[in-house]
RNA sequence: GGAGAAAUGGCAGAGUGGUCGAAUGCGGCAGUCUUGAAAACUGUUGAGGGUCACACCUCCGGGGGUUCGAAUCCCUCUUUCUCCGCCA
């Protein structure tokens, strides 16, 4: 969420940038700055009742001691009186600053400069393009047909066993995604991320502390029993890391990666678009996570932005990246990088990775610090990426690698498969 | 799942009704000394709100209660540890 003494003294860019999003958030902004004068003036008047109070009860402990009960008992009955008011305070400056708060929960991040204004991913820029469009055969099918030819991926056998959205790996199949998933995670860890294994469900503080929760919660499996949430994506555990933690400035910058299943409900989505492996339930991710210091954390987002760039171009795959337009930029982000693979037997670009800088969003929610060189707590910024989404990778390298021999394995995985093509 | 014990600042660990935001040690930071470092010594060092800055307020696992007054007493929840049971 944004920091009110920021929304205070930008109130005129945070309405400008916001504008981006298409949303007029002026009658927002203006509530926020209100709520908050109302909340600090409630805190003002419930601090002074309480000095007063705890002035008195300082008074009497002394006019016990020294015998005189009459005169403190006189006292005790201002007392109770300040209590009563206090008490009435108290909850009028919590029920203020939970409407503060709600308010603020539903403010998205603020874009930054660079992000076009937009009205629908139509809009979003594209910034760069690399890897040739394979020319395929004249047979040549998209994945799904593909993954039944070769038996590698059973969509019906998910089915069967959990519902559609579950797909079962098979043979080769499975032995690809280990593949992918190991490869990966070595390019991630040589590029000075340190590998983590994380829990796949959540509790709902660490749902609320990267914004699954309040807002999307439709989103998320809920184990209602236990109340905790299967993750979405690996960010809500690994930034939950950081959550009330306060890092020393040599610390920074923080950079982790993991591998994870991901549950996602996806209701409401249906249709040609999300056929095969183009949209799941379940699906594997890599992910990279980085806390950086405030200075230098679009450098940071360049170097994510590169990293994956070299990881596509080592699978030799036709990918662009895009800047995403304001209409597009998740809630959280400033600035959203997304990498799409095209997919040459479905004709569409696929969305394989998406990395973003959040700023100091997540991490006022987070309470994530660290302490600067001023000695002083400072938000630190968060930043994360796919490196990569593993299901529409899987889907481009079977319509982009097919022959009418088979399907073949690129070089970079063979190492790791065992076998130099699916036939 | 059953029985018992515990939860205090970055860490360890005192504190059982007012003098406690909290001893002490370690760690961190600054300084003295040193060519530099280490050691030693001196000082400093929790977080949030609030203020131009002070003042002031809140926080001793979470929530509630008793009391003029709670880290300290009571209730409750959570977590951790020990023992037993079960188990990949």
């Amino acid at each position: 969420m944004l920091q009110v003494p920021f929304i205070r003294e930008n109130k005129a860019l945070v309405i400008e940038r916001l504008a981006k999003r298409n949303i007029d958030a002026t009658q927002m902004i203006n509530n926020v700055i209100n709520f908050d004068e109302e909340r600090r003036r409630l805190q003002t008047e419930l601090d002074n009742t309480l000095a007063e109070s705890n002035t008195l009860s300082k008074e009497i402990g002394n006019l016990y001691k020294s015998g005189e009960v009459e005169k403190a008992n006189l006292l005790k009955e201002k007392t109770s009186q300040l209590k009563e008011a206090s008490k009435e305070l108290a909850e009028a400056l919590s029920s203020k600053t939970e409407a503060l708060n709600e308010l603020l929960y539903k403010i998205p991040n603020v874009p930054h400069d660079s992000v076009p204004r937009g009205n629908s991913e139509a809009d979003n820029e594209e910034i760069f393009k690399e890897g040739d469009i394979p020319k395929l055969y004249g047979g040549a099918l998209p994945h799904w047909e593909l993954a039944k030819k070769y038996d590698i991926i059973d969509f019906e056998l998910g089915n069967k066993i959990t519902g559609a959205g579950f797909p079962v790996y098979k043979g080769k199949g499975a032995r690809l995604q280990r593949a992918l998933i190991a490869y990966f995670l070595d390019k991630n860890t040589a590029a000075g991320y340190t590998e983590y294994q994380l829990p796949l469900m959540v509790n709902e503080a660490s749902a609320l502390g990267t914004g699954q929760l309040p807002d999307k919660e439709g989103q998320m499996y809920h184990v209602t029993e236990d109340n905790l949430y299967l993750i979405p994506t690996a960010e809500v555990p690994g930034t939950n890391i950081f959550r009330d933690v306060v890092l020393s400035e040599s610390e920074l910058p923080v950079s982790i990666t993991g591998y994870t299943p991901c549950f996602r409900r996806e209701a409401g989505s249906y249709g040609a678009h999300v056929r095969g492996l183009n949209r799941l339930h379940q699906f594997d991710k890599v992910e990279i996570i980085r806390v950086e210091h405030p200075s230098k954390s679009y450098k940071a987002l360049e170097r994510m932005v590169d990293h994956v760039k070299d990881i596509l171009k080592e699978l030799k795959l036709p990918y662009r990246i895009l800047r995403l337009c304001g209409a597009d930029v998740t809630f959280a982000s400033a600035l959203t990088y997304d990498f799409e693979v095209f997919s040459t037997a479905q004709d569409r670009w696929l969305e394989v990775s998406s990395v973003s800088n959040f700023e100091t969003f997540q991490a006022n929610r987070l309470k994530l610090r660290f302490k600067n060189s001023e000695g002083k707590n400072e938000l630190a910024h968060t930043l994360n990426g796919s490196s990569l989404a593993l299901p529409r990778v899987l889907a481009g390298i079977l319509e982009n690698y097919q022959t009418e021999e088979g399907i073949l394995v690129p070089e970079v995985l063979q190492s790791y498969t065992g076998f130099k093509i699916i036939n």
